[in-house]
DNA sequence: CTGAAAGCGCTTACAG
DNA sequence: CTGAAAGCGCTTACAG
């Protein structure tokens, strides 16, 4: 590798000293205009690239986020193929990864081991001080987020929270955003509506499902306990679906990949989609385009919510104390050729 | 945030000097092995991390790989979906991450903008001396390459080469995957094939064109112009596909997303897949798996190739000067559902 | 407006 | 086997 230039060689070739260089390149008080122009363009002139390590180690700040993913949300290891709606995850990782940049910081992703996970173990990133802080994506053990939250590091939690650890997260309003969905089926004249996700699963799941039972009891709606239909186990693989005995007229699905399980299934049955049965989603993601029909559901606002996870997390750089809590982001409904629209009878 | 524990701390503790705490840290020579067992011991009590920034300062090495993907692989920006095969490239990054940190290097994400890789801006992770080397994912310009390699950083470019640099490249084997899969059309009684894909877009295509195309020559089969359809324009956006007068019995396409269009569209033309006309593509992504029938397609290596680049950047960290040349990774056959098997005639 | 000195937390080469 | 000294390339606080 070719020799560096340093703040000294440029310093040497103007006759005058590194502070004056540092100065001048980091655009501080103390130079004149007229030095600190011609420095800016010598230092260009001879190739200059400052070495963000030295800085690192004076100012104690690497510039660089840990971005944790668990495993189970990648497309890696045991994980491979398993057919996951991992792009939502790397979605918003490349979304962090942007916004950070523009913020001259570098997102350093950390896929979190389903060992590392149940061992407490915490990222190599944290060990070797290579990066500032962290954004958990996705939801991981409870156990992790203490240890976590024992480096007093600041962490900003996406699209997961527990109720147990007053930490700060940005979530998508699932609730907010299931809770809408349900009664745009409602005002299109369903009443025997099922919901599909398995409840013990995750918080995103759990909050989506209880905006759809808001939905039923304003709309003075029972809920007959079968019309709740598990979809995956504890580890999050799929299972095969029970149907309830009376075939409701729509399904609210925790996800669009279930929902488009669901259309086939139906669809294997003998039902048309939507004209006998209604099915919705959530997430707008490729199996809601990919789907026959498309498939009605909410689109999370992502990048309202990389925005504001980026901002929370610079205040906590700035001040280890700032708080913000719990923040959810509104979704919208999008919608598709999932739902027959009838008018109420 | 707490004050951290440096090395001197630990040999203040143990009334020895820093250095020796270094050596024992470091399983270097010069301590002996009680006093070892004990640093280490102690460190781990006291709570030290590594202060990786110091470390690197001294040596000149960050342990940080930056990865370049240019922004139209990626789903943010301009590119939001607009339903590009980002998993691949997503799917990839995750590997490299993961063989990395295996290697205790890290991997930052670059997502190069449509504007610098046109003005051939380098990463800011090259200008801050954040990284010590480049892995280059997908096709970038030209003139981008040549402005990466002025840096002599090492980089090694995966999915891309061009014959005009004499770089570093992991590929899949195209070439060979689509000859292989073209001949299985043929062993299948096909005759008429077609090529979906824009043969000027990017090498990945070409080269699969050119496997279809050695596979039609030595089956002595003739191309009709009107049989390379192309899929995209310059800038990778789908365009209209038009169909040849006379319809061939089976499609060859450069990607299962375009695979499956041209399964819809025929479809929608009246044919059926594959009892009318076969259909294959490439990848074996999500395309493949959610056409309707499945798509047969070829798998890309993943493992091998990131496996592969990964010891060859670290080789070119060791020695600057270490060349590998083109390396292809060959994938293998996916036989699904989108080729009717027949007996030749 | 400019610079000498100290120091960030390590590692390396050398002396004992 | 152990350690004093120098130094990596910066920044900061202070003196002029």
């Amino acid at each position: 590798m070719k020799q560096n230039v340093t703040m000294q060689d440029i310093a040497d070739r103007f006759g005058v000293s590194k502070v004056t260089i540092s100065k001048a390149l980091n655009d501080k008080e103390g130079v004149s205009n007229e030095l600190k122009n011609k420095i800016i363009l010598g230092a260009e002139e001879m190739g200059y690239r400052m070495n963000a390590i030295a800085q690192s180690l004076k100012t104690n700040s690497t510039f660089n986020i840990g971005v944790i993913v668990p495993e189970q949300f990648t497309n890696t290891g045991k994980y491979k193929n398993s057919n996951e709606n991992v792009s939502f995850y790397m979605d918003l990782y490349q979304e962090v990864s942007k916004a950070l940049y523009e913020e001259n910081y570098s997102a350093i992703l950390h896929i979190l081991s389903t060992e590392d996970e149940e061992e407490s173990i915490l990222p190599k990133l944290y060990r070797d001080n290579k990066v500032d802080g962290f954004i958990v994506l996705g939801q991981v053990a409870h156990s992790y987020v203490e240890k976590l939250q024992d480096t007093e590091f600041p962490i900003v939690y996406l699209d997961f929270y527990d109720e147990y650890l007053d930490r700060d997260s940005i979530t998508s309003d699932n609730f907010a955003g299931c809770y809408m969905i349900t009664n745009y089926l409602i005002h299109n004249a369903h009443r025997d509506i099922a919901f599909v996700g398995n409840l013990f699963s995750t918080s995103s799941i759990q909050d989506r499902f209880l905006g759809y039972y808001k939905s039923l009891l304003e709309h003075k709606i029972q809920l007959p306990e079968d019309y709740i239909i598990s979809d995956r186990d504890e580890k999050g693989r799929y299972i095969e679906l029970v149907y309830p005995k009376k075939m409701p007229t729509a399904f609210v699905c925790n996800c669009d990949q279930v929902a488009n399980i669901v259309i086939r299934e139906l669809q294997q049955k003998g039902y048309c989609v939507p004209e006998d049965i209604s099915v919705v989603g959530f997430d707008n993601s490729i199996y809601s385009a990919m789907s026959i029909p498309t498939i009605t559901t909410v689109e999370v606002d992502m990048t309202a919510m990389v925005c504001e996870v980026v901002r929370l997390l610079l205040k906590k750089l700035e001040n280890i104390e700032y708080k913000s809590g719990k923040i959810a982001i509104k979704g919208k409904l999008v919608i598709k050729d999932s739902v027959a629209e009838k008018k109420k009878s």
